[in-house]
DNA sequence: CCATCTTTGTGCACGCGTTCACAAAGACAT
DNA sequence: ATGTCTTTGTGAACGCGTGCACAAAGATGG
């Protein structure tokens, strides 16, 4: 019988095995001591936990370059995951297939939404449409919500959401970056000076922030 | 001189008033007691820190479904980025325009990189490739990555790697849905039953998980 | 100039997630 | 059987982020 011993798994995941231990042991899963963990039956309930065992249908509102994307991609149905529907508001797209779906109209929405069962809705339509989708995807049964759209969604206790804004990653990213820089300026003073390190052009006084700076 | 209190910031973010002043505090003291912060310096300091008064080039490897999405998105530029070059490794797609910038050959990458001043990076390529991608990426310079691949990239340290992982966000809802569910269940037991809700089909000993249970 | 009122900045305490450390469980050899 | 050795499961301690509560700062009005 192949076996894990939780100082394995949390040295290949980079956790600390005694929290990897005390996680397993929420899911009432049963290790041996002396051995490990039974390495199908640890994948098999943790599948299951996660609600991997399930076959979700989605449906995928605003089929523009990113919902198209989206569509398109294989990763999901390894995933527990099935493209319902695609819906959208242009009538000149309804009926044209998009990765091998019919493109749907959104006066069909409530109707797309109960005949499939569908409990998940993804939405990447324009930012000003989004709430409007949202309130007809809840209204029709939804009950979760992955939102591409760079808004802030209002939604009923219950419906839950999740918000994806790539551009939030980016400026993640960017606001390490020019704090990397900052710290070799600072070492500078004190070490031999690093090579030096590519800076982005600051935007100055015009950029689309305010450069009012007040004493 | 227009002016916002903690409080009302609070309430409109939905956070504690307290904490909210606590963050403002490492900024430093821009605050006037009894008034308030003046909303454009506030603004103004809150952009500077975050990087959003510098305008950063990045590039975008693997320009397929997702990456032709990416680069035709409008929302980056608002945010302090510029798309400065496209790389695909297909020598069809070599010269041809996506979102009026013409896609490169992987081959000039590290030239691309250099003569931008690129340190940022996103991958939107093949799992397989996005290794290999990082690699190279790293190598001509670029120290923060964006990546889209569903797989973990190793970099050396001083490079910064954030995840994009679809199907996970999908994940934790249908994790979430799941768990709505049971509790529905449960509290049918000793409450009126609530409206059915919609489970999706069990994939049953079939799916793409293991499906031995071991006593 | 003083009183009052508003709002900031922050010390302190609370709660929660993480980590440590170890007793107990079980495998395995003798 | 008995002892040794490995690894689990978890009580207890630790650390950190969050929220409370209030003194100090400063505006504002009399
Ligand atoms: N493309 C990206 O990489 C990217 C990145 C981050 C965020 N986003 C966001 O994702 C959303 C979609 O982006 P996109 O680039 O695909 O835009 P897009 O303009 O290419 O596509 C939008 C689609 O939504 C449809 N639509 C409009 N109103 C609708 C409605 N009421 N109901 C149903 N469909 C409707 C349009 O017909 C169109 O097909 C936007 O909110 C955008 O800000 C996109
Ligand atoms: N499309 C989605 O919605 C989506 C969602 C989640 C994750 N992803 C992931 O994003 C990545 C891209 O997805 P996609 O749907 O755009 O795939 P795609 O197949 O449409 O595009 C991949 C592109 O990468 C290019 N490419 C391949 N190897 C390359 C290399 N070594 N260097 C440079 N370019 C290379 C290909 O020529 C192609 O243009 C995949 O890893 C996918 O798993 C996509």
């Amino acid at each position: 019988m192949p076996t894990v011993s939780s100082e394995e798994l949390a040295a290949a995941a980079g956790v600390n095995s005694a929290k990897l231990r005390k996680d397993f042991s929420y899911l009432g899963s049963y290790g041996t001591r002396g051995v490990g963990y039974d390495v199908e039956y640890l994948v098999y309930q943790i599948s299951r936990e996660l609600g991997l065992t399930q076959d979700w249908p989605v449906v995928i509102v605003g089929i523009g370059n990113l919902g198209a994307a989206l569509a398109n991609y294989g990763g999901f149905a390894s995933r527990g995951f099935r493209v319902a529907a695609l819906i959208d508001a242009d009538p000149a797209m309804a009926g044209k297939p998009v990765a091998g779906i019919p493109v749907q109209h959104t006066d069909d929405l409530e109707r797309i939404i109960q005949d499939n069962g569908v409990s998940i809705g993804v939405i990447a339509t324009p930012a000003g449409a989004a709430q409007q989708v949202c309130d007809r995807l809840v209204a029709a049964g939804v009950t979760s919500i992955l939102n591409f759209a760079p808004t802030v969604l209002n939604v009923p206790d219950g419906v839950d959401v999740r918000k994806v804004d790539l551009s939030i990653e980016l400026q993640i990213l960017a606001f390490h970056e020019q704090r990397k820089a900052g710290e070799e300026a600072a070492a500078a003073d004190t070490a031999v000076a690093p090579a030096a390190r590519r800076q982005p052009a600051d935007k100055g006084p015009d950029g689309d922030v305010p450069a009012v700076m007040p004493a």
